[in-house]
DNA sequence: CGGAATGTTGATTATATTCAACTGTTGTGG
DNA sequence: CCACAACAGTTGAATATAATCAACATTCCG
């Protein structure tokens, strides 16, 4: 088994069932389900800046991703894009657009090297008319893709450009061993992540310019130091 | 029965059983579930103005509308705010805070004189564990939000107010009895469908002016004759 | 009728985009 | 390992878009 073919793509049974079986999808699944929608899945490897699929086309099925991380983006007018998500590994998207057999809404892109399973929509489909746990799994799941997507709407509408950015690091923000400050690692470089927070490359350099005059962070790449968290909160109430 | 309460508040067990039996959330369900759910719910009587709920409270239930409408909406900063959907007759929304119970993300206020149904969270929890039909029916409606926010952001983000409001017109265009036209007649006043399109009411009425002006519509309080509707879908290509 | 809510219009301003030039970084093949 | 090309990031100046402020007009209702 585990044939690697040359494009990548792959049946590897032990890897698509270790893969499924982690899912938050899959959660309280029977055991014997997972294996069968593992059985109908496959593997594909992806390098980094693979476009994998196009916004309209459809996708052949939920996409998990085994490691590596893909971006969800809408294109705006002039090759510009607004990134939606950022997906890791264990994380699942495509769940709306299989069940209700529509379009994709984004592209989808690799950021790094990347493994996805996909699971088809039969396979989707089906264990849903079967197992009210994986039913309720996909809507819990959609469910917070939707709130997760309103808290965003949120935040274009009510906060600028700084706030959005302090908003973002905060939450990426890690303890740093030893030193009273805190770390964030870019999940992106700077320009994906300016688009992440809806702004171009150009603002967002200067929105961490003036960060790091203001003695808030440090910026070096894609480490970022938040050296007053305090404050840099501040600026979401203020 | 039909206990009208002072408040407007009632358990009129045929109005609820007409009510969620015409919903799409109960669309396959069987009838005795239905009924049970009908039995578990009440009604809610509003005057325009009302404010149902508001952001961060826990919503009471899954909210069906039944005549009237009501529009969700985020708080801008300084009383301003930004609609994100209307909702009318046979429609419900609140899905997914019930399903994840998640406090509500949004303001709800009554648009007009409306009644509501309310649907217990222990009642479509129940459901959803009973009837795998029922499961569906709510994967399925969130799903339906989500890539309908996801269409909000696409415009928000590659659109401008005028073709916004374009599109927006174009998509509430209906037939004008014998002439070569259409007609629209907007859901809520136009501060309110400002808010919707996400752009102020000074700036709306700018935008109407514009049109007006280049002989694409007409306006007369809520009444709009598109006069050009091939020019005005003209506007979203180029 | 009269007051409140809604809508219009003009002037000014804030925010971020766009354009352009330049610098720094990375990864690849010779 | 270096050279070099492609990519990523920075900076400044000019610009676009819509928000904000302020004043006024209109419509809606009780």
């Amino acid at each position: 088994m585990a044939a690697i073919l040359p494009n990548g793509n792959g049946r590897d049974a032990r890897l698509l069932e270790g893969l499924l079986s982690n899912l938050p999808l899959f959660r309280g699944v029977q055991a014997r389900n997972v294996l069968q929608a593992a059985a109908q899945s496959r593997s594909q490897r992806l390098r980094r800046g693979t476009v994998l699929y196009r916004r309209d086309e459809r996708l052949p099925g939920v996409v998990a991703v085994g490691y590596g991380s893909v971006k969800l983006a809408l294109r705006r007018n002039g090759g510009d894009e607004k990134v939606l998500r950022f997906v890791g590994p264990n994380e699942t998207f495509g769940e709306a657009t299989v069940l209700l057999d529509r379009p994709c809404p984004v592209d989808i892109v690799a950021l790094a090297d990347t493994m996805v399973a996909l699971i088809p929509p039969h396979a989707v489909l089906r264990l849903m008319a079967q197992e009210l746990c994986f039913a309720r799994n996909v809507a819990c799941l959609v469910g917070e893709s939707f709130l997760e997507l309103v808290g965003e709407f949120q935040s274009s509408v009510q906060r600028n450009g700084v706030q959005r950015l302090a908003a973002y690091l905060d939450s990426l923000a890690e303890p740093n061993g030893g030193a009273d400050t805190w770390i964030v690692r870019l999940p992106a470089n700077k320009t994906t992540v300016a688009a992440r927070l809806g702004v171009t490359k150009e603002t967002m350099s200067r929105l961490l310019r003036e960060l790091t005059n203001r003695g808030l962070i440090e910026v070096s790449r894609r480490e970022i130091v938040i050296i007053d968290r305090a404050q840099l909160a501040q600026l979401l109430a203020g």
